[in-house]
Parts: structure tokens; sequence; C-alpha cells
DNA sequence: ACGTCTGGTAAGTATCGACTTACAGTAAGT
DNA sequence: ACTTACTGTAAGTCGATACTTACCAGACGT
């Protein structure tokens, strides 16, 4: 749950989605990777601290260069959110139908 | 895909998580919306527009008061944006444990 | 040891966005 | 018609953040 919120933050930004597109071809030093973006390479640097922080990417030191990886830990988290999101909206979606002049709820407790 | 990306943009604010989340428990009015959350109304009036335009949520509108619910539309495009990332990145992880020797890539093209 | 390659970090800037209050507009009740 | 209820929008503020250049440190080859 708290890697899902810190995986969303991260992929909110269409930079470190572009990253993380490129490592899922297969992992690559961050050199490699600012040589394809617009941006510059300490800016990688800095976008990459961010999806490993969210879980979202690991890293391993090869020689001079830093390898980073797709880490499958934060993709799980935020995948089981968005499955246990799904699953609550399509439920109240379809009790919805039944009692179709209850729409707005008027009667439900406001905070739980 | 680009619902897909407004949607992460969407999703990457924790009140706009809460609202959303209020919205799978059924409908609500913009005001009940706010009467559980730590800011104002207008806010949250203006978390529903960036929701609408994403596709997250649909509105309708019921004397003076307009009932927000949930939209399946833009969970979908997420959810395919995330499945097919999921796919890639796992098929080019088990590529990677085949040829470990290969662990930079540095053979691959840089781009496409 | 020295120069080179690689990458993280500091400092600074500038844009974006989340929030507030104030205002305007529409719908229903009296 | 007038009031009340409900909501969207405008204007402005303030903090977060994505980016830049400059600097620093570790690993390798000569």
């Amino acid at each position: 749950m708290t890697y899902a919120t810190a995986a969303f933050a991260a992929l909110a930004d269409p930079t470190r989605r572009r990253v993380l597109e490129r490592l899922a071809a297969g992992p690559r030093a961050v050199g490699e990777l600012a040589a394809g973006l617009p941006v510059s390479r300490p800016a990688v640097s800095q976008h990459l601290k961010v999806l490993k922080e969210a879980g979202l990417v690991s890293d391993r030191q090869e020689g001079a260069r830093r390898i980073y990886a797709i880490d499958p830990k934060g993709l799980g988290a935020m995948r089981a959110w968005l499955d246990r999101f799904w699953d609550e909206a399509l439920e109240a979606f379809e009790a919805e139908l039944e009692t179709p002049n209850d729409t707005t709820s008027r009667d439900r407790e406001i905070d739980p």
C-alpha cells in the first residue's frame, strides 16, 4: 500500500515512464538510458532514485557502471491496489443497478 | 494509452485517490464527498474535473445536485497499460536469466 | 600515479499544481 | 419573485518538483 502510493506518484511523470519502458526491454546503465532521452544524465539519475524508492527498479554495481533493472515488487503492489479497487467499484456498480431509486446513496454513512 | 497517461497523473494525488475510494462505495454528490475530506468543496470540484478528464469518473445532473460515479473506462486503460508493461518486463526478465553474461545489454540498440 | 570513464549529489531556477476565498449561475421551495 | 441549496469557475498564493550546471568520488587502463 505504501509502495503502491509511491509507485503511482513515480509513474505520474512522463519521463519516468519512458525510463521504465526502456528498462522493460532489459537492464541498462545510467548513461545508456540518458542517451535516448531528451533530459540530462543527472536528471535520469534523480528519476532512477525516485523509481528505486518506489520499489519499481533495482540497481547493481558492475565495475564503474551501475546497472538498473525492473523490480517486480512495486509493480505488484500497484496491481494489487488496482485489482482491489477495481473489484470494489464493480461490486458497487452492480449494486447500484439493482436499486436505481437510490442513486444518490443519501442514506449511506459519509464516514466509515 | 492517452487515457492511461492521464489516469496515472490523476492517481498520483492522495486526495484524488481518497475521492475515488469513496466513490467506489457508490455514487455521491460533491458536497457529500467534500464533507468527509480535509479540503474545501471547490478543491473537490477541481479534483473531480481532473478525474473526469482522465476517464475515471462520470457525472450526471440530478436536480440541483451533480452526482459523480466511478467510470470503468479510465481504469481499464490503466490496467491494460500495466498488463502490457508487466508482461514485457517479465519476458525480458526471463530472457536475461538465460543469458547472464549479457547483463549490460551492451549490444542492443539504444533507440528503437 | 595519472588521466579517463562513469555516476551520484549540491545548489539554484522555474514551472506546475493543490489549495484557499470570492464570485456567479442554476434548480427547487415558499 | 425571493430565498435557499448546490456546484462550477476565477484569481491568487505557496509548496513541490523536474530540470539545469558544477562539482566530487570511485573504478579501470596506460
